[in-house]
DNA sequence: AATGAGGCCTGGTTGC
DNA sequence: TGCAACCAGGCCTCAT
């Protein structure tokens, strides 16, 4: 959605000037924050793509072949389209003037944890042109290209825990922490089950149920373009009332009524129902 | 090569 | 009331 309705208000349009209002912002960007706003005035955006957490916009050609700017979203970046007299956002990291003078693209992020590159297309293993950063990262369960056998079959070869698996996003992209979560809660699977025990119909099942809460996190928040807004929780304000696990500590589970647990997994919080989701007796 | 731990960041919340 | 400590998390770097 964020996509969406970014490529109806950028394409066709012709940058007219780019001005990076927080240094960290383009970090990434190795050439620095003079060659990044140099770079993109005067250049056509062509297409806006999307993959996992990753957001860029194809630029017409510069003569030495296609390149993209690349948003990250972090955790709290956002992409926003707005008029050009709206009072400037407090976390304003990246503004970009067009040549028409219409509304602006800016790059907002309080904790600046996403950030903005240039950088060329390149050809990858599944198949399109990405930006280089991007060319590991697999395609999210909501993509019409997804393979989901793949993915299984992706996750059975790992040597790790199921939840660690889910959150590397070159195999699946799109799930974090709270989608884990919700997904193994549907799938009745605790996430620090070894991944090369797990059977080909329990991995389909974790990855439709993370699909599932995809499509419902999509369906609530993302009608409008402004009402993508993502709260510092990285849940949306309806997401956060439809969440079965994660956050839900001492609540009773759904389903069975026992209450939610909390544990420490890879420096984060894992929630899940000791009933529904017992700890397989060996791991590790 | 593959896997895992730690760090980056800011603002809201919690605890003293 | 004021302040410090803590917490959130996507992904990059570094160690093993």
């Amino acid at each position: 959605m964020v996509r969406r309705g970014l490529a109806e208000h950028v394409i066709d349009r012709k940058i007219a000037e780019v001005a990076v209002e927080h240094p960290r912002a383009v970090r990434r960007h190795i050439e620095g924050d003079l060659d990044f706003a140099a770079r993109l005035a005067g250049r056509t955006v062509t297409g806006v793509r999307r993959r996992g957490k990753y957001l860029w916009l194809e630029l017409d050609e510069a003569g030495d072949g296609s390149d993209a700017v690349l948003a990250h979203l972090g955790m709290s970046g956002q992409m926003l389209v707005a008029a050009a007299d709206r009072p400037p956002n407090s976390h304003m990291r990246v503004r970009v003037r067009f040549a028409d003078d219409g509304p602006q693209l800016w790059f907002v992020d309080q904790r600046t944890f996403g950030g903005m590159s240039i950088h060329p297309l390149v050809a990858a293993a599944g198949g399109g042109l990405l930006p280089e950063p991007v060319a590991h990262i697999g395609r999210d369960p909501m993509d019409p290209a997804f393979d989901l056998d793949a993915a299984v079959a992706g996750i059975r070869r790992r040597r790790t825990e199921l939840k660690r698996a889910l959150l590397d996003q070159t195999i699946v992209s799109g799930i974090g922490n709270i989608y884990a979560d919700e997904a193994l809660w549907r799938a009745r699977l605790h996430g620090i089950r070894p991944t090369e025990k797990l059977t080909r119909a329990q991995g389909r099942a974790v990855l439709a149920a993370a699909a599932e809460v995809m499509d419902a996190a999509l369906a609530a928040g993302g009608t409008s373009f402004d009402a993508l807004y993502v709260n510092v929780n990285g849940a949306s304000g309806f997401f956060d009332r439809s969440l079965d696990a994660y956050g839900q500590e001492d609540r009773p589970c759904r389903r069975c009524g026992t209450p939610i647990r909390r544990e420490q997994f890879m420096n984060r919080s894992s929630y899940s129902c000791p009933r529904c989701q017992p700890r397989p007796r060996t791991h590790h």
